[in-house]
DNA sequence: GACATTTCCGTTAGCGCTAACGGAAATATG
DNA sequence: CATATTTCCGTTAGCGCTAACGGAAATGTC
């Protein structure tokens, strides 16, 4: 019951020599099944808790893969975090979430701290860093993954969707329904990369038929439902000839789902709306909402298995690059 | 540019010693700023990421702070992670998150995992836990912070509000409205604790005015808005004369407005809802949602200020209890 | 029974860093 | 100028654990 025990106390209870009493603990062979009991049973029967701190020092080995994401409130990234889980649980290895606020600075403070644990590897979500963070990733020895998105050059590995073809094709699916007086809302585009690329995505997509914004809203804070409804709403107020409304996330589209169902404005009749993520709660709503699958669970799970396949002892694997296929709902909205 | 730099390197490259190196690096005294600067620049110039695992066993420290929780995909926990990270990104301490599903024996893997790493702290959700975590907890000396619940014993210390309260109020705010048929909406409670404690403190609400629950549906999948709205359309069909349905959480009332509005019921009128948790996600909705403010930024910040606290040097602390008071909100939906 | 092989355990050394101490040089003090 | 004080740096010794090696005892082989 005392607190401070190390393998030594361990060692002496079970009468055996410390060596022994590391093999027998963490499952190691050359150790008989006599020997192994006694071991474990003196380490339970004391309270021992391994120290990883000096057991990674010494083996050279961090079970920790690092995790950088912007932010755990966007709804978006605790299901990539899933994902990422899903596949690291069977092994040894086990996440460790940092946040970057959607700050490049901060993240390559992050990315640093994060590289000075000598984790087995580093997954980052998206492409964008700053010079500082590339220098930092570059240099290291520890496997890189970057996720959600695929338009642009990765430092190591990548696992993500196109963000670029994602707005494009929701461009072709509403410019096929046949609406023509577009908006576009979503967030100020130096915050948010991947936004940006839907963004050009969709004008790209319009403009194959011609068709131009009418109108535009990038707000300046987080995404939530009450700033979807309010932009709607003034978007409205501004031109009231619109009939579909291209939201940069789910988020902001249930606000603009909302201002409809006050406002009585009738969806898709009178007005189209499209979102992206297809988060799960747009799944209460009256309408089905149109939005793009953006994988996040499969993408976690792809980059963690990544990391896996790096750390297997002996093999050693290139860069990989992997585009996964994004899924347009058209649901009932557009 | 090489990859397995160590501070010897940096130290030969600066013409000093280790140890001057080693304190030139972390801006400790005992070094001309000469020094210090030829030192710095060395290691920039090599690119040198210091070795954490070796720092914090040579220094006995360690500045992570483990935080424990169920979930990230429930909404409540990301205002939480909010307020540890605005309390410690300040200091030293950096937090290192870990999920237990809801599941009690993954909890007390997560917490022995977590104190292999010997943490200068320990923050984790709920005051229930197994056995075996326990013994563990109580055995450490790290600071161990129980937070969200402070209806129960804590090991250490605990931060939060109290849940019964929560749901006790609830219930007197509704009957002052002169509700009488009412429904509640929740969880299995076996594996939500907070949620079963509001429930038992809403049912003796009701109670001071001899009303009993009429409906009562708990399921057991996560909280999503789909559920809410599902659960709803099947409890009034149940019981048609309901006025008044008390949810677990938010997004459960969410869906339960949601049904409201698709079947055209008039909020509070002929139905009256009431949540928990004061999410920002309700924010969009046509009416405003009678909820109880959960005060998770503010538990949060207080659990990592008092690890911060035990960690002062010098300074020895006894466990505290804070109970923070909860703030209902009426809204317009009761 | 002589030898090779396997099983099991201990000894040595070191992972990369920092606490603690000591000491030389520089500066202050009377 | 002698002494006390401060500034700055190096040396020594570990933190708690594990890789690598070696060797004794047990088992197998013909």
């Amino acid at each position: 019951m005392n607190v401070n025990l190390t393998l030594k106390d361990v060692a002496a209870a079970a009468g055996v020599s410390e060596m022994t009493a590391s093999r027998a603990l963490r499952n190691v062979t050359d150790v008989s099944p006599l020997t192994r009991i006694k071991v474990k049973a003196a380490a339970t029967e004391l309270g021992y808790v391994p120290n990883r701190i000096a057991g990674s020092l010494a083996s050279q080995k961090v079970n920790l893969v690092g995790v950088v994401i912007p932010s755990v409130k966007s709804y978006v990234f605790s299901e990539v975090l899933d994902g990422i889980s899903a596949s690291l649980n069977p092994s040894q290895l086990r996440p460790v979430f940092g946040l970057t606020d959607y700050n490049l600075d901060t993240e390559a403070d992050v990315i640093r701290e994060m590289l000075e644990w000598r984790p087995s590897g580093l997954i980052i979500a998206g492409l964008e860093h700053s010079e500082a963070a590339k220098q930092i990733l570059r240099n290291t020895n520890t496997p890189v993954v970057e996720i959600m998105d695929t338009d642009g050059d990765a430092i190591d590995s990548c696992v993500g969707i196109s963000h670029y073809d994602a707005g494009y094709d929701m461009a072709l699916a509403i410019l096929a329904k046949g609406h023509k007086e577009i908006g576009f809302l979503g967030t100020k585009m130096t915050l948010d990369f991947r936004a940006s690329k839907r963004f050009n995505g969709f004008v790209d997509g319009l403009n194959t038929q011609s068709i131009k914004l009418i109108d535009q809203e990038n707000y300046t804070s987080g995404s939530t439902v009450k700033k979807g409804r309010q932009s709607t709403e003034a978007m409205l107020a501004r031109n009231p000839q619109l009939d579909c409304i291209y939201c940069s996330t789910d988020v902001i589209a249930m606000g603009a789902v909302m201002h409809c169902i006050v406002a009585g404005i009738s969806i898709p009749d009178s007005l189209a709306i499209a979102g992206f993520n297809n988060l799960s709660m747009t799944s209460g709503l009256p309408i089905e909402l149109a939005t793009t699958d953006s994988l996040r669970f499969d993408i976690g799970k792809a980059a963690a298995d990544l990391i896996l396949k790096r750390n297997r002892p002996g093999i050693i694997t290139s860069p990989e690059k992997i585009e996964l296929k994004t899924l347009l709902n058209i649901g009932t909205s557009i």
